[in-house]
DNA sequence: CGATTTGCCTAAAGTCTTTAGGTAACCCCA
DNA sequence: TGGGGTTACCTAAAGACTTTAGGCAAATCG
């Protein structure tokens, strides 16, 4: 019988594109190995189990989001950054529902701090440089970036914006507009 | 044999309490029915499936937050209802991580809009009668403090903002701090 | 007190995960 | 070119969860 070539990377990519079809949590061994047309237990030498698989799908994810968002800022700064940034964030979550949930998936502080997850801190606080903030306010917006960022495109892929006036494009457009304003103008403690 | 009493809400009840114990995707029917003591196959004349059972716990965690949503806001306006609310928000994660995740689970557009989603809608538009938009401005508004929210507690969930200065409680204050700023100030369009 | 309804049970089939051990294909080097 | 070793995929099996079908006993009610 022809082998089927599989290696953990090959594995990874079809889940993620299993993740993409029908959801990270149909993401399982035997869906995959049904995908290259194999039996389930030769995956496991391969793969350590069925959360490794998913962990690897996280780590890909994280890393091709990455990627795009390291494009999308090269040569760009303040408000164009931010928009451009917050763009490549919404569309891999509406090009690659699966993945961006993958993205989101938990990981042990060790697979943190191994991840992509890590450039990803660093470009945030990149786009930054183009605004006037010092520590710790600069952390404080941070963190409210990645919030709305993660909250209002996980919002969206859940649902949340459909079928609604105004536009979900237009909001978006208005947030970073939004955005923009609040880091220009960063309010002082109270 | 003694009769163990279950009902649908005692079975959900159990299962949102063993999602807060071991994470929401560990809620099983079997898991339940261990937890009465009892045989799998009678949960199926309470429930009609583990998916169903799961959005039971979902509705549950929505009415749970809506009504605490509720008492925040009663009597408060502006900056004070925007930062009762946001807190209810957050501490309801931090109490009820399983139900919080339960609460972000996908509906139907039938079971959303017969949820207490609705509720928190409402009341997150509410929020904004205290400050000055009018429509389309409004709903983008609310669209980014749900965003905000959302993203902020799950984010933090995740262990995001853990062994890091600052405080996780002090952005969360300056969160809130910028969001009254900007819906103060909120920009016209460019 | 007997009939009916209700509630939990046993049994069984299907899916997924994971491990153990077997066989055939591939690769390399004499 | 043809063993010999390694690698890749396989069969087999056990354990967990889901779901349905049908049975028996407890609760309820006339």
């Amino acid at each position: 019988m022809a082998r089927a070539g599989l290696t953990p990377e090959r594995l990874t990519r079809a889940g993620a594109e299993l993740a993409d079809e029908t959801g990270f949590d149909q993401v399982t061994v035997s869906a995959v190995a049904r995908r290259f047309d194999v039996k389930v237990a030769s995956l496991y030498s391969h793969v350590r189990s069925s959360q490794d698989l998913r962990t690897r799908i996280t780590l890909l994810a994280l890393e091709e989001l990455a990627d795009r968002c390291a494009d999308a800022l090269a040569g760009r700064s303040g408000r164009d950054a931010l928009t451009a940034f917050a763009h490549v964030y919404r569309d891999y979550a509406r090009e690659h529902p699966g993945r961006y949930e993958a993205a989101r998936a938990r990981l042990t502080p060790e697979e943190a701090a191994a991840s992509a997850g890590v450039r990803h801190a660093r470009m945030t606080r990149a786009i930054l440089r183009g605004y006037d903030l010092v520590e710790p306010e600069q952390t404080h917006a941070v963190r409210m970036l990645g919030s709305v960022f993660h909250g209002y495109v996980s919002l969206e892929a859940g649902g949340g914006f459909s079928h609604s006036a105004p536009d979900s494009d237009e909001s978006w457009a208005r947030v970073l507009d939004a955005l923009d304003a609040l880091l220009r103008h960063w309010p002082t403690a109270p």
